[in-house]
Parts: structure tokens; sequence; C-alpha cells
RNA sequence: GCCGAAGUGGCGGAACCGGCAGACGCGGCGGACUUAAAAUCCGCUGGGGGUAACCUCGUCCGGGUUCAAAUCCCGGCUUCGGCACCA
């Protein structure tokens, strides 16, 4: 009789759906909210979109997170751990147009589904914590808080320029990438428009955003985020038009500099093609010119505004301004490299200090007057390209009574003038943008204000939301938002008035629901309210979030923004959400490209939890390389994942089993006697507790599973032996299973119970024990191998007693006859004891 | 162009503070078990040289600091991500 035999053999998909239902039966799962005493841990992932099918990226995302909650359950933490669906969008209205499918049975057909494969993975999810986005309780909350918003000031609708995708509908600026400037979500070409639309003032909170002290978020968030709000220090300088035939002057013409020490520079001005005065300066005889101008770069705006190094275009106004320091008169041109949208829409072009201004120059034949030298620079020298650096030493030059002044300090002293002459002040500005949250969509929230030709736009009253999303609703058509023409939904009495009124159309982007979910999962059906105020004080912010990073500036922002906002309102008390964050990288398909159905590249869970086992997959994606690095898919090496786990059964339930191949199987280790091996035994185990405690806590699930088959590898030479079985051996497989519960939960829980059962011991779990401690008598060492270097080169090695002093231990090794030879001789000129590392015995060279 | 991350065997990767480069796994080679295969088990596996003990080269490239560099500094190259004339 074989020894296998004696055993059954590992069978994933016969255990797996068996523990499933008995945690679920014991409630491992679900946090008491309630529960004052235990410390809380708040463990977030970022929802999925309910596309219908999770794909391996989710699991890579959600695995190790479940991997977490685990491991904090058995620290004794009270672990909120909740999944809900972020169910609006587009996706869900595309299958509408082309399946005649309605959203909200598609949305939640896929929820269905997905719920289902989110089970057969083992996650923990507290799912009556669930929410849904598309459902009228969650997004009424939507509404209500737009209204609080609206009434704070925080929301309001204005005409601007903003960008248009044709499938989307408008979006934010943080929606629309790269450089051809496409739809983040359906890769479409955006173009600019000129609309009425709904903002949030994310701008209000600009400085606040850029403090991150007390968040612990990676390094490369914080940057995207700084960056995106590109705060500029400089000030406004007030340019007065010159007077003319055709127009008075006298009019102020704004700009924003961060250079204001250069001001003596400025040899002319440069406005957007959209600036205010553009019609009112052109002189009669320039007109013509203009107008093709302004033709062009209305066309141009859509497709060609992009590109950095694009030959510079403009034309005069024929008008003048005057430089507030000096008096001089500076022509007035306008340009597309000025942009509208950003400080005042006009500039002080300094040529001799500025790359595209000098480009410009150079292209019109415009004065470039050098004020900045550095000090070997003569005050003159002529320039072949801009000069912006800055160096030590440098000074204004011809600049009036403050030449020969360092630059920082012509700084201040322009601006106190300026300011002295109400011509200008300090001032700050910023890139960011107000948050663009309407769209021309059906398949969102329905955005809660009325527009009454008496009393304009009014807010529907919060006792009358939520205003639902009609469900009946036709999808043939233009592709057009089918709110815009369902009459039931838009005909409405104005709620102040009672006139005839007529529907907002437009719905909220899907980052609104994203901003302020994880508030309701404390408090999911409350009615009266979002958010449950005392759940949120108690836990609140979230205490370790996980998610992609490419939401740097979208949802990682908005959330941010928020939170303060709603602390504002006085919903809440904490002014950030989450207290750290972690981004895991992304998997790929086979092909290095982003997995897509369309593509063909997505790989299906389901066939390999089939084939060996939600546990297998689940180490597999922990050890394939660090959690936050992601990479292509490639299903090379979950073999060797499914045979460590085969070997962990089969050293735990067959200790004293003996394999055929091993010449030495069932023979301890040379040297060793029984003491001996129960020591190393023992040592190993509990030096791999040590170290996989760290590598769980620091995320580093990789070397985690690493150091678990290490310690399997170990186990493996004394299988068979007379210390297998033995109590040093049974405490190892204790602590083996225990390490390995939170990343491979069935089989550990599995052998578990049946050693218990073997034992005569009641069924339990494993994910109700407690993480082992550290015995670190018995993870410590009698001695200690020491490498020796001659000169930086390793040429032995010794083993000496744990304590020994460097003195014993130098004489000890100038001792060995392998160091004599190396030395022959000579005497070394020092000896380096790297804190007891190693030897490094330097010898001068014959 | 600017900002950020990264470059280590045939492959995924390890080396956390400057201290034995290549842990762990895949793949490959050899062996045991088997009538045979699969599965399982054991051993070897960075390149070059040597019968061997060993020697030597080696962490993107070029310099430097140091007793000692994958790790720190200077310069460059490549790949990936973000930004896009931001005054």
């Amino acid at each position: 009789m074989s020894d296998r035999a004696r055993i059954e053999r590992y069978q994933p998909t016969e255990i797996e759906p068996r523990r499933q239902a008995r945690w679920a039966e014991l409630g491992i799962d679900r946090a008491d909210l309630n529960d004052t005493i235990r410390p809380k841990y708040y463990l977030l992932t970022m929802y999925p979109y309910p596309s219908g099918d999770l794909h391996i990226g989710h699991w890579y995302i959600t695995t190790p997170t479940d991997a977490i909650a685990r491991f904090r359950r058995m620290h004794g933490y009270n672990t909120f751990y909740p999944i809900g669906f972020d169910a609006f969008g587009l996706p869900a209205e595309n299958a509408a147009i082309k399946n005649n499918v309605p959203p909200a049975a598609w949305t939640m057909k896929n929820i269905e589904n997905m719920r289902r494969q989110f089970r057969t993975m083992g996650a923990t999810f507290q799912w009556d914590a669930e929410i849904i986005t598309c459902l009228p309780d969650f997004y009424r909350w939507n509404q209500w808080i737009f209204n609080k918003l609206l009434a704070a000031g925080l929301a309001y609708r204005a005409m601007a320029p903003v960008d248009w995708c044709p499938n989307d509908g408008t979006l934010a600026r943080e929606q629309v990438e790269g450089t051809d400037r496409h739809c983040w979500r359906c890769g479409a070409l955006v173009e600019k428009r000129d609309l009425e639309q709904w903002f949030l003032r994310i701008t209000n909170y600009a400085d606040e955003l850029l403090d991150f002290t007390g968040i612990d978020w990676p390094e490369p968030i914080r940057v995207q985020q700084t960056n995106w709000i590109g705060r500029s220090e400089g000030a406004e300088v007030v340019f007065k038009t010159a007077p003319d035939p055709h127009q008075p002057g006298g009019d102020d013409l704004v700009v924003f500099t961060t250079r204001p020490d250069t001001l003596f520079g400025a040899t002319f001005m440069v406005l957007a093609p959209e600036h205010a005065l553009v019609e009112r300066l052109t002189a009669p005889e320039r007109a013509t010119e203009v107008a093709a101008y302004l033709h062009q770069a209305r066309r141009q705006t859509e497709i060609e505004r992009l590109s950095t190094d694009r030959e510079k275009t403009g034309v005069a106004l024929g008008a003048d301004a005057i430089n507030p320091v000096n008096g001089e008169r500076i022509p007035i041109w306008i340009a597309d490299y000025v942009l509208s949208g950003y400080g005042t829409g006009a500039i002080m072009a300094v040529p001799a200090h500025d790359e595209r201004d000098f480009a410009f120059a150079t292209k019109f034949g415009l004065t470039i007057r050098r004020v900045i030298a550095a000090p070997d620079t003569a005050d003159d020298a002529p320039l072949d390209e801009a000069y912006v650096a800055h160096a030590a030493g440098e000074r204004l030059v011809n600049s009036g009574p403050f030449s020969g002044l360092p630059a920082a300090e012509g700084f201040a002293r322009i601006v106190d003038r300026l300011a002295a002459e109400a011509a200008g002040q300090r001032a700050v500005n910023y890139r960011i943008r107000d948050w663009l949250v309407s769209r021309q969509r059906y398949w969102g929230t329905p955005i809660p204000v009325v527009y009454c030709p008496t009393d304009g736009i009014v807010p529907v009253p919060d006792v009358d939301l939520p205003v639902l999303l009609p469900d009946d609703v036709d999808f043939k058509g233009s592709g057009e938002s089918p709110l815009k023409t369902d009459h039931a939904f838009l005909d409405v009495a104005c709620p102040r008035c009672g006139g005839p009124a007529r529907r907002e159309t437009d719905t909220m982007d899907t980052f609104v629901d994203s901003s302020w979910y994880w508030y309701r999962y404390l408090s999911p059906d409350k009615t009266d309210g979002p958010i449950e105020r005392d759940l949120v004080d108690r836990w609140g912010p979230v205490d370790q979030y996980t998610g992609g990073a490419e939401h740097a500036v979208m949802h990682l922002l908005y959330s941010r923004f928020f939170t303060k906002a709603l602390a504002d309102l006085g919903l809440i008390n904490e002014r950030e959400p989450f207290k750290r964050l972690f981004n895991q990288g992304q998997i790929l398909g086979a092909d290095g490209e982003r997995m897509s159905k369309s593509r063909g590249n997505v790989q299906d869970p389901d066939e390999l939890v089939q084939r060996y086992g939600a546990d297998t997959v689940r180490l597999f994606l922990m050890f394939m390389g660090p959690w936050d690095q992601g990479g292509p898919w490639s299903p090379t090496g979950i073999g060797g994942v499914h045979r460590f786990l085969n070997r962990v059964w089969t050293l735990a339930l067959d200790p004293h089993g003996r394999e055929g191949g091993d010449p030495d199987a069932g023979k301890l280790p040379a040297g060793e006697d029984g003491p001996a091996a129960e020591r190393a035994i023992r040592m190993a185990a509990h030096r791999t507790l040590r170290v996989v405690t760290d590598e769980y806590e620091g995320f580093r699930f990789n070397t985690m599973v690493a150091h678990l088959m290490e310690l399997a590898n170990t186990l493996f030479r004394y299988r068979g032996s007379d210390v297998a079985g033995g109590p040093a051996w049974n405490e190892a497989i204790r602590l083996l299973l225990l390490m390995l519960a939170p990343a491979a939960p069935h089989i550990s829980d599995e052998i578990w119970n049946r050693l218990r059962t073997a034992a005569g011991q009641a069924e339990s779990t494993i994910h109700g024990e407690s993480w082992p401690e550290v015995d670190q008598a018995a993870s410590a060492s009698e001695t200690r191998e020491v490498p020796i270097q001659v000169n930086g080169k390793v040429r032995d090695r010794i083993t000496v007693p744990a304590g020994i002093d460097e003195a014993d231990l130098e004489r000890l090794v100038l001792a060995r006859d392998r160091v004599r030879e190396l030395l022959a001789g000579r005497t070394p000129d020092r000896v380096i004891h790297a804190g007891g590392r190693l030897v490094n015995l330097v010898v001068r060279e014959a």
C-alpha cells in the first residue's frame, strides 16, 4: 500500500464551498459597528463597476485586501470591510441602446453574477452593508447633498467652455486624458463647447487639498494631486490701455505673472483670443485680420491647440497698453498660446525671460529686453534664447530704480510699488478648475432642480426627493438622453410658484457617488439623512484604502474635496477620508495591454478556480510580485503555488509518510539528534512567524508567501522522521496554518478542523483564532555564521557562538588556515566588524 | 519639454539601514519511484575558466565616494505612468 493512499487528497473545489458556507453561518465577516471596546479597523477597497464579470484584475485588488481584513481580525480588531457597486454610468446605457434591455435590469443582473463570483474567492465582505448607487435609497442622498452644496454656494451653474465627449457629454477636466484629448472612459476625442453647466466649487479647497499632513498616502499620488492643483505664487499687475483714435483707452488690462521682477522687460502684451476686450481694442484697419484669426482660433481649439512645440501664431490689435512701472507704451496682440481659462486670460510678455514669449517675439520682430543678468553677464548681453534659469547672484538690469537688486528682492520691491500705486498686488493662481458635474446622460443621479420661467433655477425641496429616474424611457433615436423627450419627467410644477416649469435633464457625474459612498456603508438603510454622524465619528476616517492609482486626480481628489465640504456643511467632523492609501498595480493582459473584452485578453478567474481552487489563485496573485507593481498576466508558476498548498496538506495530515525518491527520507539531517532537530524546527517556525508578521503588515505578500514556502520546505526535511508529529513539529504546523489563514483561508481552515477532529475536539474555525506570538527564545540561535572577507571579497566563513565579542571573533578568524593562507604572512591594516554581520580584513596589496 | 516610478539569471522576482547578489517560485538538466506515463520526491542550475579545492567576470551604461555599492553621489541611456504653451 502506498503512503499516499493513507490520506485523502487535497480537493479545493470540494472544500471551498463548504468552508464559505460555514463562515457565513458563523458571521466571521461581520463587524459590530456599535462595539466601542475592541479597536476598530475600517478597511475599504474601491467598489467595482458592475460590468458583468469579475476578471483577474478584480481578484488582484480584492484577495490581498481580504487577507488584510482576516489578518486584522486575528489581531482582535473589530474590522469593517464592506463592498458595493458603482452602478451608474455609460456602459449600462450603451447596453440598453444596443440590446434594448433597461439599464437597471442589466446592472442588477450583473451585480447578481459578481456577488456570486466574489463569494467563490472567499472574500469576507460585510454584505449587509452593501450599497448600489443606482438605487433611489442611495442616489436620493446625492440629491440631498447637492441641495446643501447649492445652498452653501458650493454648487453653481455657469456658462463656460467645456470639454464635450460625443458619448458621455460634458466631462470634468480631470476626465480628459492624453495629448489627443480623449475621454477617460470611452476613448472618444473630446471637443470644446460653450455650454451652461453645473459645477462644484473644489477650487475653494485648493490650498487645503495641498496639505497632506496626517494622512499616509503614496508619494506619487500626492505629487500628482499637487501638480494638478498647480499653485503658483506671483502678482496681479494692472496695465491701462493707451488712448488711440479708435478708442479712448483707460481700460484695465489685468495680468497674472509669477515674475513681477521682470516687469521692466515686458515689451508687449498678449490676450487670449476669447478675451473680453479684444473687440473693443481692435483698430479698424486691423479688424479683418483679427476676425480671420479669431475664426481660425475657434476652429483650432477643437483639434489643434495641443502641440507644445507648434509654431506660434497671433495678430496685433493695433492698440497699446501702458506699463505701470515705466509708463512705456507696448503693443497688444492676441495669440492662442495664451489660454482664456488660466489666470486672467492675458499676459505681459517678457521675451527675454520666457521661452514662449521669446519664440513669439522672434517670429514677429518684437523688442526683446534683458532685465535679469547672471553675475558674469553684461547688462545688455544679447540673448539667443530666453534666460529663465535662476543663478545665484543674478541681478536686475535695465529696470530703472530697481536695477542692481537681486532678483528675489526685486520681486518684493516691485510688487510693493505696484501695491502703493494700486496697480497690482501679490496673488496666487491655481491650475485646478471647478468640478464640472453635469452629464447629458440618462443613467445617473438626476440633478434635483427645476427651471421656472418666473423663479429661475429652483431646487427641488428635500421633502420631494428623490427625483426618480423614470424606468420606462425610450432609448431608440438619436442617442440623446431620453430624459429630454420624456414629458412625464420633464413637465413639473415650480416648487416655489406652482406654475409650469421644466426639470433639469442633466444627471450627475458618477464620481459624485464615489465621493462619499464609504460613509453610507456605515448606515446604508438610514432614511432621515445620508450619513450617520455618530458612526462616522467612531469609524472614520477609513484606516486603509486600497485601489488603483489611475484615480489620482479624479476619485481620490474629489473624495478629499467632498469630505472637507461635508465637514463644512456640518454633516461630519473629519476633514480627510482615508488615513492610509495603498495603490496596487494593474494586471494587464498577456499582451501587455489593458484587459478588455474587445481585445480578447481577459483572464477569467472562474476557470482557474475550477482547476486549482480559490486558495491557489489568491496565493498566486500575491506571490507574483510586489502588490503595487502589477504587470502582464501570465499563469506560469501557478502550479508551483498549488504544489506548495499540496505540500502543506501532506505535512499537516500525513507527517509520518515517506515519499519514495529521497534516499534520506525518514532520517534526521546529518549531525542532528532528536532534540537538535526539534530546536531547529521551532527556530524555523518562530523565525518565519517574525518575518511573516512584518510582511503582512507591510503588504509584502510575495515575500510572505516565499517565507511560508521555506518553512514548508524545512519541515519536509523532517517528515517521516522520529520528530515528525512530535510537539515541536505540531507547533510548527499550527503556526504555519495560522500564518497561511489570511491568505489561503479555505485550506488552512479545512486542515485546522481535520486535525481537531482527529484529536477528538469540536469543530471551530481558524479565522476565530488569535495571531500567534513569537517565542523569542525559540527563534534565537546559539551559533552564528560570519562571512570573512579579504579586501571586500568573501573568502571564507566561520561558525561562532552567538554572543562572541569582536576581539575573540578576530582571533578565531586570524587563526583559520584559509585566512592565513590568503594573508600569506601579512598583517591586516584594518579589520572591519560590520556590527557582527561580517568581518573584512583589509590588506595593502603587494 | 516638465513631473513621477522603474531597469538584477532563460522568466516572475528577493536582498527593508551601504555588509554573503540571485531568497522563493517557474522553466531546464540529472536521479528515485513506476511495465510506462502522470503525479510525487531528491539533487543541480548567472556567465567564463579549472579534474578539483578554487579563480574570475557579473545588478542598464560611464565616472565618483567607501574597507565594502544592486543600494549613496554626479552624468547619460532605456521603459512605463502622469501633465500638455499654466504666464
